[in-house]
RNA sequence: UGGGGGAUAGUUUAGCGGUAAAACUCCCGGCUCUGACCCGGGCAUCCUUGGUUCGAAUCCAGGUCCCCCAGCCA
């Protein structure tokens, strides 16, 4: 034993409030074990704000040696699908997290919960209103005026056991009658405005089909979930803070086999991007993306189909931090965590996105040649594969200008340049179309330089990627952009005005060397010099497509945008 | 004079009475067979006004600003 912090968290997953309580709940003995849950409720695919809840509870029961379970709070058959519960379970895996045996739904509960609510009945703390929903809401006062108690608040014990019972066995139509909780009409927190526990619900259930026709609010399941499967700490966002109280009488009035706490942390923002469930959910039904997994999406399943590895999302959460102060991340962190970690691993290979053909005057006709190329700069257990060279090649048009400005460093009329692992070549002529673009360039190469180094120790200024014609593979390659204009998009004005156009650009007619053929490795790889990219599911052996999962830094085009 | 919460660099966090730390962004420079990576350097009236103290981002009091709540959503 070093010190006297040596059974401390693992301080690589850094410090904030809640490890601070949890710390001093297991030192004062307060709680044995440490037992967390991330509660998603099926009606959407998860996000990235989602992760950073799953990385903070899954996270603090491994540094201590708890666990967390994974229980879908499915308490609105009306909004909630099996598929979202069988996306959602996906996520959280792919995440890299496990919940072992502890997988729960609200609705296992739906019994005991239901007996609780006769209880509080019993009690004489809860009541059937005849309200309507608007009826409620009028009587319910406004932020600074108390409410009214409805007429129906003092029903007799026995009257409110027969009416719930006829509710639950389906005597009222939806939104006849509703159990609420008897707290205080006057209440500064409107959650403590007589809140509805129970309320009908027509509706086929996707896990408990038409055994009921009324289902518990969050309010009432919630807490007694927590309580049910022992969770010691119920961590959640800062909009239930003023639910608190609530989630606390419920369980001092009832006879719960344990007592958990509830803390709250800031949600994720991120800049130009929306991460409210409302929000992408009408971006999908609307047809503004294509799909829940669209890479456009900052949902798990997006990200990933866009070619972000788990661990960067895992680390972006543990960078951001837990708080409870209102914040925006910047979309740049974001990238930088993505690209730190592909930078690590991901293989290199070259492909050119906008092709322009060049041809070698002096490369021998109707030859090719292979040279080896290294797969990973730092990593030479990636070791090396072979690409091919020939007479004509294509570069990136943008690797080219014919009147060059003083801060260019690549191509040029008369210019030297390497070809990365291949040879040195000079442009000696612009071949030009009628429209007077430039369609091709005539270059030469030096022999001696095979493989890119000049015996003669010259430098060149550049060295740019390549893809020998005879050999490339044409691709089809997508680049994502931020999917909103706004840094925040919901600020002002209507969200959906504030779409991106170029969020999606396709480029038709790329070419990639031939390794990525053999693609279908779903893994993401770097193309050298322009970023990262994966193959999309849309890829077949006749039709390669790639996702930019983000670009490299770009400091020329910092460079050339200020000129 | 409804209730609840929050304010530390452009951004996100650390700091828990001893003289502001880290990451990202940005700027300057170096290195380089990726203008990438990497390596140097630069960038803070700790919301404000008072008070307590030898000493305050930390404690106290008063302001200011921001966020959440009026679903039978979660």
């Amino acid at each position: 034993m070093a010190t006297g912090t040596a059974d401390a968290a693992p301080d690589s997953a850094g410090r904030d409030f809640i490890r601070d309580i949890i710390q001093a709940d297991l030192d004062a003995g307060r709680v044995q074990t440490v037992v967390t849950r991330f509660p998603p409720e099926p009606n959407g695919f998860l996000h990235i704000g989602h992760a950073k809840s799953i990385c903070l509870n899954f996270g603090v029961a491994t540094e201590f040696g708890g666990r967390c379970h994974l229980r879908f709070d499915d308490t609105n058959p009306t909004k909630e699908e099996q598929a979202f519960i069988d996306a959602i379970t996906k996520d959280v895996r792919w995440l890299g997290f496990d919940w072992g045996e502890h997988l729960y739904h609200a609705s296992d509960y739906f019994e005991q919960l239901y007996e609780w609510a006769e209880h509080l009945i019993g009690k004489g703390v809860a009541y059937v209103d005849d309200q309507s929903p608007d009826e409620m809401r009028e009587s319910r006062g406004t932020l600074t005026e108390p409410g009214r108690n409805s007429a129906f608040r003092d029903r007799t014990v026995a009257e409110n056991l027969d009416l719930f019972r006829r509710m639950r066995a389906g005597e009222f139509p939806n939104g006849a009658r509703v159990l609420r909780a008897k707290i205080d009409m006057s209440s500064g927190n409107m959650n403590l405005r007589d809140p509805a526990l129970y309320r009908i619900l027509h509706a086929t259930h996707p896990r408990t089909g038409d055994a009921w026709c009324i289902y518990p609010t969050y309010d009432f399941a919630h807490g007694q979930s927590d309580a049910i499967e022992g969770i010691t700490h119920s961590v959640c966002t800062l909009e239930f803070e003023d639910h608190r109280p609530l989630y606390d009488w419920c369980l001092e009035h009832l006879p719960v086999p344990s007592r958990p706490r509830q803390y709250e942390f800031a949600r994720l923002n991120i800049g130009y991007t929306v991460l409210s469930k409302r929000v992408l959910t009408t971006l999908v039904r609307d047809g503004h993306v294509n799909g829940w997994d669209d890479p456009r999406m900052p949902t798990i399943a997006g990200l990933r189909r866009r070619g972000v590895p788990a661990s960067a999302i895992r680390d972006f959460a543990r960078r951001i931090g837990v708080a409870r102060a209102y914040s925006v991340v910047d979309y740049a962190m974001l990238e930088h965590v993505i690209r730190e970690h592909l930078n690590r691993s991901a293989p290199r290979r070259m492909a050119v996105l906008r092709p322009l053909k060049v041809v070698i005057e002096n490369y021998q006709e109707g030859v090719t040649e292979t040279l080896p190329a290294i797969n990973h700069p730092d990593d030479a257990d990636q070791g090396v594969r072979e690409i091919t060279f020939g007479r004509a090649l294509y570069i990136e048009r943008d690797d080219f200008m014919e009147n060059p400005p003083k801060k260019f460093f690549r191509l040029g009329p008369g210019r030297e340049v390497r070809l990365r692992y291949g040879y040195f070549i000079t442009c000696v002529g612009v071949v030009k179309d009628a429209a007077g673009e430039v369609v091709e360039l005539r270059c030469t190469y030096d022999p001696a330089t095979k493989g890119g180094n000049a015996p003669d120790g010259r430098k060149v200024q550049a060295t740019i990627h390549w893809v020998e014609a005879s050999t490339a593979r044409p691709a089809e390659i997508r680049l994502y952009n931020q999917l909103f204009t706004r840094p925040d998009p919901a600020a002002e004005g209507e969200i959906f005005d504030h779409l991106n156009p170029d969020s999606l650009e396709i480029l038709a007619g790329c070419l990639v060397e031939p390794a990525l053929a053999v693609a279908n490795t779903p893994e993401t790889v770097q193309f050298e010099r322009t970023g990262y990219f994966c193959p999309d599911p849309d890829s077949s052996s006749d039709r390669l497509v790639f996702n930019r999962t983000v670009g490299l830094r770009d400091t020329w085009a910092k460079v050339k945008a200020g000129a």
